[in-house]
DNA sequence: TTCTCATATACCGATCATCGGCATATGCTG
DNA sequence: CAGCATATGCCGATGATCGGTATATGAGAA
């Protein structure tokens, strides 16, 4: 799973959020690091609905113009709860062995 | 920066390794789940020395077969760092979230 | 009024990392 | 001698993402 699919599943889990909801959330969570393009966020929301992992939840007129909303479901739940799982399996494993490196090397550097 | 791309640092940064020391090292960490293509190991390497996060460290002949090592530059494990960081931080934010809402929705599945 | 910006969804071509397969070569083991 | 592990490397296909564009409305600025 790439990381705007990731953050997508993230801002879902938060509760029931409209596409461009979605992009401002990310780009908070992230302190503006990142911020999806529009074909990005709605071909991964077209994506993540195709494979079950979020559904729509419900559709809005504000101002006349269209919201709608997504929400995870439980696959997407289960998706994102795993691919957490080996995001911080992965950050612990690369931490040690920097770590170890920093006492081997000192502060030498290449 | 993707998975493979990740690993193929996090590999390097525990010391020295040849590309297919690296394939097995990665096998190894990721408990069997990641079985890195020999296509998108070597051109992973060829991309992250063009881009100085890692360089030759030294080439053996080993029963006359090359073993070309690599070793991550300082570059490359400032790369890992914030990579590592990053990961973390996304991960903790994604639990956060996943928490909350287990609270609100209680065991309820879609 | 008119222009620009924020909101909101959606399509499109281009890019590029990765995948999967193949080629090449050697040495060990059954 | 066949098959497997080791070892590097090329190549075409795939697919997520990027960047741009289109469309539409309302709000605020010039």
């Amino acid at each position: 799973m790439r990381e705007p699919t990731f953050l997508v599943l993230t801002a879902l889990a938060g509760g029931p959020q409209h596409g461009y909801a979605v992009i401002e959330d990310i780009a908070g969570m992230t302190g503006g690091r990142v911020r999806l393009r529009a074909g990005t966020l709605y071909a991964a929301l077209d994506r993540l609905r195709a494979e079950g992992l979020i559904e729509v939840d419900r559709e809005e007129i504000v101002q006349s113009r269209l919201r709608r909303y997504y929400r995870l479901t439980g696959a997407g739940e289960q998706s994102l709860t795993a691919e957490t799982a080996r995001l911080r399996t992965q950050a612990t494993i690369a931490e040690r062995r920097l770590r170890a490196r920093r006492i081997q090397l000192g502060g030498a550097t290449t």
